[in-house]
DNA sequence: TGACTTTATTCGAGACTTAGATTATTATCC
DNA sequence: GGATAATAATCTAAGTCTCGAATAAAGTCA
């Protein structure tokens, strides 16, 4: 029923130096007085809060800046060696474990590769465990120092400790991830949808940076997506809204590897596209192929902008969205050549005034992203409790 | 970026406060134990809390629960004469205005035909202007117990002071409703569209009730919808989220009146089954014509139901609801008939995982809905507030 | 009537923010 | 080059709020 969470004043303490955190991560280096501004506190508020932060090293001074006549402001930023997160991408074809600092630089990375049939819910969850001890000690901090792990991986993750994960793609029916490693590392543990992740990192430090509502649609093979909210994620009763790829768009249509009919994804995914196009490739091959396709030109892939701005204007029409970010390789692909046709097709499709607030663009972040956003999860806690009780771990 | 709004600890016990009239509101009488277990507050505060509420006559006593062995439990809910709400439907057909107390008894009622072709807004807004007036003096209650006025429109409602409408129906472009409402009275005003706030009646008093992730769909002539995350109405960037009956389904289909092609409103709306079945029948008639239409069974209606089930299907994959309500007169009497193969069709296109979380039931309330749940949009603003400053008087 | 139970209120303590005064640090002006 | 003005950060006193414990109130049951 929305319950709101205000109770005593210790809880008042603890949202205000969450909040004044994350003005401090998003908005750069920061002055006192400048926080004071955007976080609505008092001076001295701010100032006993930063008192504390820097003593507790969770944020450090960071130089000054002149000014004409007066005490110069000095500048605070989060520390970015106070902690350290491991981001985790189950991928089809690899594991990819990586060691960001707070500044989501990355420390140290290792990979695993999986062969495409086989994705025994052991190894996986093996390599990630032993990927986890590889990059802490490759990048030289303590197990002490980590906050937190999290992994991006494909199908829909129930809500719950264990993390029951099912994914159709791996033969996945509900595979206990969450509880699989939780019996290798005491670390905080986030499980999420790979695609959820992977917008969580366009809108954190991709194109969608700044937005509160906005959709990320993510196009590789397959096709996903992130709905964000009001500034978070939005997941539904059972984690499992945003499945974007399903949605149906062809009635009747195109078999999809769901059992459904006419899903966006059986058009737009690279494996889709290439499909209909005629062209066989395996999984190594796709983006070679989708790129000469895209140079040589094809009827398929008119039709494929049509449909893709079907499925936008959908997303448009429901979520009345301030940004629409396009991402995933085969989306970045498709938008270089095509972005201008996308948005038309958009267009055509949807209501004018609900159109012409929704900036369509493409991401910014690579592939990695997805790793780079499971490791954002474990930041968002970190941004929440301000300071990180290294006992919590249950996802999101 | 999603600010929380906690600062200082007169903010906590506005909350508190609004938390506590919450519950007293949805969870009806309760005591203040009850109140403690509820809210999480200790007893202390509940007491004072109740006094200064009680002190206000916003809450009033009633009545006590006997006990065994103790001092029985003082009983306690919300005073419905503490206020009244009015709630506008502005309808192709006639503008309806009736006054509610707290409880959602309607204390007065206006009608005002309006002919179909003619909607000019001046019009409009000097009906629910006299409608206003009307109500308050038949109802008996002074002015100054109007706690606010809530108008449903057909449409896109733009944020801001001036409410500007756009509602192809009507042949509006942008009517300022707000300002022109505002010129002839100054109680605090919400204009919204005519299917969220019905969206809203459902979720407050209807089979939404309880609920916090639900989607609304209201089919009548044409059809609307409503999108509720974290309990409360999800409206996007520009008020127009939750445009349901513009939903394409069927790539390159039927014409819609908004200028698409495929939408759901050409289709599963009254008005388009009907056409689609050879049937002429003008908005008067539409309604029996229906049902008249279901008795003898058609394959139009079989076709009807399947694209309904994709469109549900395409909402239970992008909002994984906990619950599904199907309303509008259209949608109830489609439902009488045909609730188990509507589930049937949504369910053979929707993933197993989302789907068995979703409960899709029909509406309770009647066409007086939209009404009711305009005025909420007064009482929701009153929860918040827990005390009313008569001054506020923006929308959402 | 008196012991026992449960509900509601009162009171002191603790926590937190705020406004305003104070101290710190620099640039400008004569 | 030193006094002065200006801006930044800290300190102090005051006010508000919730909480826990103690106290009062209102019953039941033997």
């Amino acid at each position: 029923m929305g319950r709101s969470e205000r109770r005593t004043m210790r809880d008042v303490r603890r949202g205000n130096r969450a909040m004044l955190l994350r003005a401090l991560y998003f908005d750069g280096p920061a002055s006192r007085n400048d926080l004071c501004d955007v976080t609505g506190l008092s001076g001295a508020t701010v100032s006993t809060m930063t008192g504390d932060l820097l003593g507790d090293n969770v944020i450090v001074e960071a130089g000054h800046v002149d000014s004409d006549g007066g005490r110069p402001r000095v500048l605070l930023r989060v520390n970015p060696e106070y902690g350290y997160v491991v981001g985790v991408d189950v991928g089809e074809t690899q594991v990819r474990v990586e060691l960001f600092d707070l500044d989501m630089n990355e420390r140290a990375r290792a990979l695993y590769a999986v062969h495409s049939a086989r994705h025994e819910p052991e190894l996986v969850a093996r390599h990630i465990l032993v990927g986890i001890d590889a990059v802490i000690s490759e990048g030289g901090v303590s197990p002490g120092q980590v906050l937190g792990v999290g992994v991006g991986v494909p199908g829909i993750v129930e809500p719950g400790p264990d993390a029951l994960v099912r994914a159709k793609t791996f033969g996945w029916e509900a595979v206990p991830l969450g509880a699989l490693l939780r019996a290798g590392t005491s670390l905080p543990l986030f499980v999420d949808n790979g695609a959820k992740t992977m917008g969580q990192a366009e809108l954190w430090f991709g194109t969608g940076r700044g937005t509160t509502d906005t959709v990320v649609m993510l196009i590789g093979s397959r096709v996903g997506g992130t709905i964000v909210t009001d500034g978070t994620i939005y997941r539904g009763t059972g984690q499992a809204a945003g499945e974007i790829g399903h949605l149906k768009i062809v009635t009747g249509g195109r078999l999809c590897k769901c059992g459904g009919r006419g899903c966006l994804e059986a058009y737009v995914g690279a494996e889709a596209i290439l499909d209909r196009a005629g062209i066989e490739a395996d999984s190594a091959e796709e983006e070679t192929a989708l790129a000469r396709l895209l140079e040589t030109g094809s009827p398929v892939l008119d039709e494929t902008v049509d449909l893709l701005g079907v499925g936008l204007s959908n997303l448009i029409h429901l979520f009345n969205p301030e940004r629409i970010v396009i991402g995933g390789w085969a989306g970045l692909m498709l938008g270089a050549s095509r972005l201008v046709e996308i948005r038309a097709a958009t267009a055509a499709n949807t209501l004018p005034q609900p159109y012409k607030t929704a900036s369509i663009v493409l991401g910014r972040l690579g592939p990695d992203a997805v790793a780079m956003g499971a490791a954002t999860l474990v930041i968002e806690r970190f941004l929440k409790d301000a300071t990180f009780p290294a006992s919590i771990s249950t996802m999101s």
